[in-house]
DNA sequence: AAGGGGATTGCCT
DNA sequence: GGCAATCCCCTTA
């Protein structure tokens, strides 16, 4: 478990750090510090569990039918967030990926609480342990005070960014199929850090 | 431990 | 009008 003061939270990664495949992007956003500054209180955690949703050839992806003005902003260029309401009541948190003119996104699935955890227990009422406050995308949109407000946020801007954190070798990372999706099931755009505590079940 | 159902609303056909 | 990249609670074992 990582301490808050042991990262550096000066210089937010940059847009050409986002500007690259969906793919790549889920692999390199592991181990990242993800950090709100939302309604005067800042929450963070360490990025354990991504999933890559593809511009063309991806079925499960909400661009595979084309654009629609929810889905614009996976147009534009990388590093712009991309939230949705989901099941009526929970938000999903994805982050923009490729150069303008190409879609593709990638899912934030699970944190590792690192900033502001008494602010999320506040927000999460429910949640009975440290690890359930952030383990699933859902879960950690409320924890940190993540709703539709926040679509289409500049992550270069600082009310939501990223900081560099734990750079995983390719070896603590795990890579698998996505999950929840209807569609695209076979394809292994899954990537978590092998035996972390915080992935979603 | 595992599985089923209900909650709830913006977006797309 | 019918979903949907989820979560939580309740039931059964």
């Amino acid at each position: 478990m990582r301490k808050p003061q042991e990262f550096q939270l000066s210089n937010p990664l940059p847009r050409q750090f986002y500007t690259v495949p969906a793919l790549q992007l889920a692999f390199n956003l592991l181990g990242c510090l993800l950090v709100s500054r939302i309604d005067g209180m800042m929450t963070s955690g360490l990025i354990v569990e991504t999933e890559a949703y593809l511009s063309t050839n991806d079925p499960g992806s909400h661009t595979a039918r084309g654009q629609t003005p929810r889905t614009s902003i996976q147009w534009g260029a990388g590093g712009y967030t991309y939230v949705y309401l989901i099941y009526g009541m929970y938000h999903c948190l994805n982050i923009v990926a490729d150069q303008k003119g190409t879609a593709g996104c990638v899912l934030i699935r699970a944190l590792e609480p690192v900033h502001g955890i008494s602010i999320m227990r506040r927000r999460r009422p429910t949640a009975h342990s440290k690890t359930t406050l952030t383990n699933g995308p859902g879960k950690l949109t409320t924890a940190l005070g993540i709703d539709l407000h926040y679509n289409a946020a500049d992550l270069t801007d600082d009310s939501l960014c990223l900081y560099k954190g734990t750079t995983p070798s390719s070896d603590d990372v795990t890579r698998s199929t996505r999950i929840g999706l209807k569609e695209g099931i076979e394809l292994p755009y899954r990537f978590y850090l092998t035996n972390n505590p915080f992935v979603s079940r």
